[in-house]
DNA sequence: AGCACGCCGACT
DNA sequence: GTCGGCGTGCTC
């Protein structure tokens, strides 16, 4: 095609093919295209999403197609997302391409498909088959149409022969169909007032008389000093958008599109956040960790310590080491204990700097959410197992609560596990890792006795309450006095019994 | 993954 | 002679 020296770009797509891919940058997306860009390609008959990882020089490939498209004006990966994505198909057995999907914002893969059109009326007496006739009868009629909608009119078998025949009979063309991203930001009609406030008083009264109705929405938007959704707004003064528009033609009310964040609000409010003193065992775990943030020195530490025993106000503490030295900070938590009071406990402590990320946020939350942490406007991350790619920079700690917690693991695709692609991703930036469970899994308390992990421990409950009784029966004895396999031991069928009673 | 190609057996 | 099963190989 374009004979000048143009880039070639070296794709990862989302295939289980172990391969990247050579495509040309045409001249016009040279300049918004960058390492780590999400671009569309032309793949077969398809217009697959996929993220450049490289360019190279030259290649073996005889035959190149162009990228067809760079959606986004940002790239999407830093060096150390890719570095970590390439870790992550190499480890797990799938392609970079699978796990850049992965680990991308959520709705960015698309996949579009050829379509065909009519390009000439065949001259009299061309030699047509059948099929080719019915076809060429067919777009005239119903326009551009992709082989699947051909397939439903004209039957699959030899349609793809049919088509590839009249494309080179120059009867027939095709193009790629590039598709739109499936998730993007929400814009809405935002209103400003335009009245100074010290005037705005005068400015409700002028209406009250001539136009109540404007006089109300007016006052309803002068209660805030900056530009609100607009349909909120009129439902709550109880008017209409003829009157807001009439406002506007007033010039009191100035009407614009703009981005509005589907930020899920936190419903649970813990009143103001305590600041408790720490135990003497939190107090050396939170000094231990610390020491390693603070040195922006890799490391990763077991917390282990029973329900009560204080764990996350050693975690909170210690993500405020990693916030005074302007740093971020990840907290993965199993997706049955992301509650909203889990959520609130790192609200009311850091406020709106924290973004939350779980798979019951919709499609859209979970887009803004991801740009927020992007754009820099978020530095803490809470969520569950694949929050661990947020795109979050300059990493200072990555938690993983409840670490022996088996939602970790993900069933498919990238068949990864949370809590390991946490500490590959802390080796690589420099981060602390602080792993926490009351019952670490084998592999983590085998890492402490090996010496790859420093094991900090919390035996004693913060609120200094004792802890339950626990009785071990020997289920073999059992199984001899009730000549049976019970399930259920004698003595704890009796205390089952005497709490019912009660 | 998705699809074309090709070879083999079961049918009009 | 044709349809369709699935093994094999390729996709920039």
């Amino acid at each position: 095609m374009s004979s000048a020296k143009n880039t070639i770009a070296e794709v990862a797509l989302p295939l289980p093919i172990d391969d990247t891919f050579h495509y040309i940058v045409p001249s016009r997306l040279a300049g918004s295209l960058k390492v780590g860009s999400r671009v569309t390609v032309p793949f077969q008959k398809r217009v697959l999403t996929g993220y450049v990882v490289g360019t190279v020089r030259n290649t073996e490939i005889e035959t190149l197609k162009e990228i067809a498209d760079v959606p986004d004006p940002l790239p999407t990966f830093d060096g150390h997302m890719l570095e970590l994505t390439r870790w992550v198909g190499q480890y797990y057995f799938c392609s970079w391409g699978e796990a850049l999907a992965c680990a991308g914002p959520p709705g960015a893969i698309v996949e579009g498909k050829r379509v065909y059109r009519l390009r000439a009326m065949p001259e009299f007496g061309a030699e047509l088959s059948r099929r080719e006739q019915e076809l060429i009868a067919f777009l005239n009629r119903r326009g551009e149409q992709s082989l699947e909608q051909l397939r439903k009119s004209s039957g699959a078998r030899g349609l793809q022969n049919a088509l590839n025949l009249l494309e080179s009979k120059e009867l027939v063309e095709s193009r790629y169909a590039v598709p739109k991203s499936r998730v993007g930001p929400k814009k809405v009609l935002f209103a400003a007032a335009l009245v100074p406030a010290q005037d705005a008083d005068r400015a409700v009264e002028e209406l009250r008389s001539s136009a109540p109705a404007q006089a109300r929405l007016l006052e309803t938007l002068m209660m805030h000093s900056e530009a609100q959704p607009a349909a909120p707004l009129i439902e709550r003064a109880g008017t209409s958008w003829q009157t807001l528009r009439a406002l506007e033609r007033k010039k009191l009310v100035l009407l614009a599109k703009r981005e509005l964040l589907r930020t899920p609000v936190p419903q649970v409010d813990l009143g103001r956040d305590k600041k408790v003193v720490l135990t003497e065992e939190q107090q050396k775990a939170h000094d231990v960790i610390a020491m390693a943030v603070r040195a922006g020195r890799f490391g990763v530490f077991l917390l282990k310590g029973i329900t009560g025993s204080g764990k996350t106000e050693v975690y909170l503490r210690v993500i405020e080491q990693v916030m005074d030295k302007g740093a971020t900070a990840i907290v993965l938590v199993p997706e049955i204990s992301l509650t909203p009071q889990t959520v609130a406990r790192f609200t009311t402590r850091f406020g709106p700097r924290i973004a939350v990320l779980h798979s019951r946020l919709s499609a859209g939350e979970r887009y803004d959410e991801w740009r927020r942490i992007k754009r820099g406007d978020a530095s803490i991350v809470v969520g569950a197992r694949s929050a661990v790619f947020a795109p979050l920079r300059n990493l200072g700690i990555i938690v993983v609560d409840e670490e022996h917690d088996a939602s970790y693991k993900q069933a498919d695709a990238p068949r990864y596990h949370a809590r390991d692609v946490a500490i590959m991703r802390a080796k690589m930036c420099g981060a602390a890792v602080v792993l926490g469970s009351a019952t670490p899994s084998l592999e983590s308390y085998h890492n402490c006795e090996v010496g790859k992990f420093m094991l900090l421990e919390l035996t004693s409950r913060v609120t200094g309450q004792p802890l339950p009784n626990v009785t071990v029966i020997d289920m073999r004895q059992q199984a001899l006095d009730m000549h049976a396999r019970p399930v259920v031991s004698i003595p704890l069928h009796d205390k089952i019994e005497e709490k019912l009673e009660k």
